[in-house]
RNA sequence: GGCGAAUUGGUGAAGCGGCUUAACACAUCGCCCUCUCAAGGCGACAUUCACGGGUUCGAAUCCCGUAUUCGUCACCA
């Protein structure tokens, strides 16, 4: 019965921030090390003017994809559901409750007009101070109060603050905060179209869900000590806060998609692994007890502690993405390697080519799928290209050596009659001594001669058996041809 | 402005009063390996933990103040 429960409630807003796919990481890792725990998703769209039309489906999607499976939730149900708010609402929920805080005193009705809040606001704000909402509403009296909404006014519930002393929470990574009372403002709980607010939905789901563990941004820190408050008010226990520190793009911005920084989506389309992507935001404000940097999901669970996750944002580096992705993809077998990158290096070559051997030197090579077709462009159009790629200081290679070591090498490759990496290898490699030259001064320019670039996935033998026996030739002669002028 | 929080190298960070001449990783720079680029191996990279005081035999680690940054102050979440 102490199961953990922990839950996921986004926002249907449109896309999957990174700061948020963190946050459902960890409520997630935090379910799963408990044996018995369980993962509730959540939808709170309370908030009927920012529907986005699609984004649930992104949730299920990104969850899915990044293996992130909920145990209660809209699409799969549950002993506690519904688990939409707006659903809920209609079931008189939230209004249930709100009455029954009104009659705890934890909450009054309010008749006040939008007009009569944004006097007062101006007011204070004008005298440089928080906005805290002075309203004389509270006391009436209950009677009164239904009285009038009998007679059709409308209203909204407030939740009703002492106002003296001070109230605290306790949050699992900021330690103990406390605020004095009379700062908290009589924030609205039900609006007068009837939907409850976040701050109050939350709380009633949280409880009605028997949710042990909240997990949620730091910007909820501040409104934290009203909610205890309510859960005091209704003598209900409180879960363990979770708060988690912003994901930055720089020291002073958070990373959010409205200023064009990549979503999960995004990262996905540019190809990273999904797998790499929660590895590397795991490492975003939390650190394992030990070096150990990769993780699959499966190795997250035990080795994620809430007692390591950091009170300050963290800056979001792609490029030490970049070097985890990469480290997933070398790590990946050859043939799951290739199924994953079969249709990247189709983009790039349509000739008759072995795609398998393709994918073998082109996996110690590329960080993301995405970078994969440039790398492999020369297979299908020969390249135009300087004859100065031939001279290299390092390997002690020019002009005139290159075009010997070529002419060699297209006699010697011409003779091979079962064209496969090891006869290439063993006919290019006798080369060497019997020009009297170093191995880069033969290797190089054939690498170069056939690949027209300086830089390529595979040496030149990998290079001359995939291309095969034919187009190595042919281009061999090309590049006799351009270097005798 | 009030309130809350944070502050260790370019980045993620470990550290929680002596074992720290601050771990590990990314990035960067060397060298090695090598048919290029990668990968891999080796090495360099914070005399110092925002600043100023204090406590202590001893502080990045505890306390106070200052500065800076973030968050919040909605019938948004």
């Amino acid at each position: 019965m102490s199961e953990i429960r922990s839950r996921f409630a986004p926002s249907p807003t449109g896309y999957m921030h990174i700061g948020n796919l963190r946050t459902a990481l960890y409520a997630w890792l935090i379910a799963r090390k408990d044996p018995n725990g369980k993962y509730i998703l959540r939808i709170e769209d309370t908030d009927q003017t920012r529907q986005v039309e699609g984004a649930e489906e992104i949730i299920y999607n990104t969850l899915k994809t990044c293996g992130l499976d909920h145990d209660e939730g809209p699409d799969i149900g549950g002993p506690v559901g519904p688990y939409v708010q707006s659903v809920r609402m209609k079931e008189g929920i939230y209004m249930e409750y709100a009455k029954k805080l009104i009659h705890l005193g934890g909450a009054h009705y309010c008749f006040c007009n939008e007009d009569d809040v944004e006097a007062q606001r101006e007011i204070q704000t004008a005298r440089g101070e928080a906005f805290k909402f002075d309203d004389p509403c509270k006391y009436l009296s209950i009677e009164e109060a239904e009285a009038r909404i009998a007679a059709g006014e409308s209203f909204v519930i407030r939740q009703t603050i002492p106002a003296e002393g001070t109230t605290y929470f306790d949050d699992e990574v900021f330690g103990r905060i406390t605020v004095e009372n009379s700062t908290l403002d009589e924030q609205v709980l039900i609006k007068s179209d009837g939907f409850p607010t976040y701050n109050f939905a939350n709380v009633i789901d949280d409880h009605l869900m028997g949710i042990t563990d909240v997990v949620r941004g730091m910007e909820y820190l501040s409104s934290a000590p009203k909610y205890n408050l309510i859960y005091q008010a209704y003598g209900w226990d409180i879960p363990r806060y979770i708060h988690c520190p912003p994901v930055m793009k720089d020291q002073t911005h958070k990373l959010s998609k409205r200023n064009g920084d990549a979503s999960f989506e995004d990262l996905v389309a540019k190809g990273y692994l999904p797998g790499a992507i929660l590895n590397y935001i795991a490492l975003l404000g939390w650190s394992p007890e030990t070096n150990q940097e990769i993780y699959t999901l499966e190795e997250l669970i035990p080795a994620f502690n809430v007692k390591h996750i950091g009170q300050s944002g963290a800056i979001f580096d792609i490029v030490k993405l970049t070097s985890i992705n990469g480290i997933w993809l070398r790590n990946m077998s050859l043939d799951d390697y290739y199924t994953l990158v079969k249709p990247y290096i189709e983009k790039a070559v349509h000739g008759n080519y072995d795609l398998k051997k393709i994918a073998a030197v082109v996996q110690q090579r590329a960080n993301t799928l995405s970078e994969i077709p440039e790398m492999l462009d020369f297979f299908d159009a020969f390249p135009a290209y300087s004859n100065d790629l031939f001279v290299n200081k390092k390997m002690k290679s020019d002009e005139e050596i290159s075009l010997e070591s070529l002419k060699a090498a297209r006699a010697a490759l011409e003779a091979v009659d079962e064209w496969n990496e090891t006869n290439v290898h063993d006919t290019l490699m006798a080369l060497p001594e019997k020009l009297q030259r170093k191995n880069g001064q033969v290797l190089f320019p054939v690498r170069v001669a056939i690949s027209g670039k300086q830089f390529t996935p595979g040496g030149a033998i990998e290079i001359a058996d995939i291309l095969g026996k034919e187009e190595t030739l042919r281009r061999l002669d090309l590049s006799i041809k351009q270097l005798e002028g």
